[in-house]
RNA sequence: GGAGAGGUGGCAGAGUGGUCGAAUGUGCGUGAUUGGAAAUCACGUGUACCGGAAACGGUACCGAGGGUUCGAAUCCCUCCCUCUCCGCCA
């Protein structure tokens, strides 16, 4: 959510953010309803102060009395007006409060113009993703992979979409779950493990609801909903606090399973481990002092970054263009580690700042320890790093001739082996 | 799941229909006192929104949401949470 005062003060600000983020957007009619809204409060508010001083006159008086009789006749005037006001203010906060969330965030300065996906900028290329590799093939076609990467008993017991991992598939799973979470620690990040259901208002400070409702899977009786990823627990953990500014910045990772229902979306990029109903995933969360937040963010993408380059995995980073950007965040990288078996670069990690506009949504503050009054902070996160897709890179790029799969060094330590076999 | 007790400012804790944004204590800040400190004293000390260049003014907020009433922290309803006991359970 922006800042009403933004748009009141500088509306052109947010009129151009809307067009490099190529958003069809009416800006006039959220400022026509903050004009109304303004001018009812303003009114109804007069009006109760009315009330309240002829109320307090009305105290002083001996009940009954005839002067006591004239104010109670005033008040139920008065209290009629007010009530009827009170009900269309309401409905205009309603309105006022739905205009604002049809309004994205604004895309950082650096931000590259571009309408969509072939507009974003290669911001770096790390390892040799050309070298040629002969027997590369598609992860799912690897001769037995349906033993370690079970989709078929995975969808008689869950659905498609919902694989078993058995043996060396889930050893390395757990590996690289548990590679991620120490390399992170290295990093400063405090690690958490946070509920896998949520309730409605931190879906809804996240963003989730109302847009993406029919993305998450949501229980019954209860209401509540399975975590799409980790970010949405973890950045409701400082919902509606105030934070020690001597706190900031305070880092965090959390590892979760991850929810999907992925409504919407066939075809060979979904095969295999590419696109899952549920995967596991390792979640980089910053909360920092608006000043360093870009700086912030150059070294979320830096820590994200170092675990591929760990495991030695060709990778690309993407500089998301204002068309690509995503309606929630003001500026975002992606991290693509290439796949040699479809050829093709598979995003494990989307590394992005927010400014405010989830820390105002959520209430999340800092006390600016100089002025005392409470400020929002900036939030920023990235995938550190989601594991199907580092298992796919892994099974193609480390393919041997003999069907084994090679374990990088680093994670030898984890895993156990230094190969995984399908045999 | 059942029974009971509760949820008020940073914390503790009064307040059962009007003069209550809320006593009192404590914490914190500023000042006085002091050689300095402790103690003491004085003053100040929540959040949000609206108006205003500002000073400041207005309104709302006593777990959340509804209701009764001219008027609600206070009465009624629903929900959430905490605590105690019982049941169940990894």
């Amino acid at each position: 959510m922006l800042d009403p005062k933004l748009i009141r003060e500088s509306p052109e600000l947010v009129r151009a953010a809307i067009a490099r983020k190529h958003l069809d957007v009416d800006l006039d009619a959220v400022l026509a309803v903050d004009a109304a809204w303004r001018t009812h409060l303003q009114e109804t508010e007069s009006l109760r102060a009315q009330q309240k001083a002829a109320n307090t006159a009305m105290a002083a008086l001996p009940k009954g009395s005839p002067e006591f009789q004239a104010k109670l006749a005033e008040m139920r005037t008065l209290s009629g007006q007010v009530k009827e006001r009170e009900v269309q203010l309401k409905e205009l906060e309603e309105k006022f409060r739905q205009a604002m969330l049809t309004l994205p965030n604004l895309p950082h300065a650096s931000v590259p113009d571009g309408r969509g996906p072939d507009d974003n900028v290669v911001h770096a290329l790390h390892g040799a993703h050309d070298t040629p590799r002969p027997h590369a093939i598609p992860h799912w076609e690897i001769p037995g992979f349906e033993k370690l990467f079970d989709f078929s008993r995975g969808s008689k017991v869950a659905g498609a979409g919902f694989p078993f991992y058995v043996g060396d598939g889930a050893r390395l799973v757990r590996a690289l779950v548990h590679f991620f979470l120490d390399e992170n620690a290295k990093a400063g990040y405090i690690e958490a493990n946070p509920p896998l259901l949520v309730n409605e208002a931190s879906a809804t400070a996240t963003g989730q609801l109302p847009d993406k409702e029919g993305q998450m899977y949501e229980t019954t009786p209860d209401r509540l909903y399975a975590i799409p990823t980790a970010e949405v627990p973890m950045t409701n953990f400082y919902r509606d606090e105030i934070l020690d500014e001597a706190a900031l910045p305070v880092y965090r990772c959390a590892y979760s399973p991850c929810f999907r229902r992925e409504a919407g979306s066939y075809g060979k990029d979904v095969r295999g481990l590419n696109r899952l109903h549920q995967f596991d995933k390792v979640e980089l969360l910053k909360w920092v002092h608006p000043s360093t937040s870009y700086d912030e963010l150059e070294k979320l993408r830096g820590d994200a970054e170092r675990l591929l380059q760990k495991l030695d995995l060709p990778y690309r980073v993407l500089l998301m263009c204002g068309g690509d950007l995503g309606f929630v965040q003001s500026k975002k990288y992606d991290l693509e580690v290439w796949s040699a078996g479809q050829k093709r670069w598979l995003e494990v990690s989307s590394c992005s700042c927010f400014e405010t506009f989830q820390s105002r949504r959520a209430q999340i503050r800092f006390r600016n320890k100089d002025t005392g009054k409470p400020e929002l902070v900036h939030t920023l996160n990235g995938s550190g790093l989601a594991v199907p897709r580092v298992v796919a890179a892994l099974l193609e790029n480390n393919l041997q001739e003999d069907g084994r799969v090679r374990i990088p060094t680093v994670l030898v330590p984890y895993f156990g082996k230094e190969f995984l076999s399908f045999a």
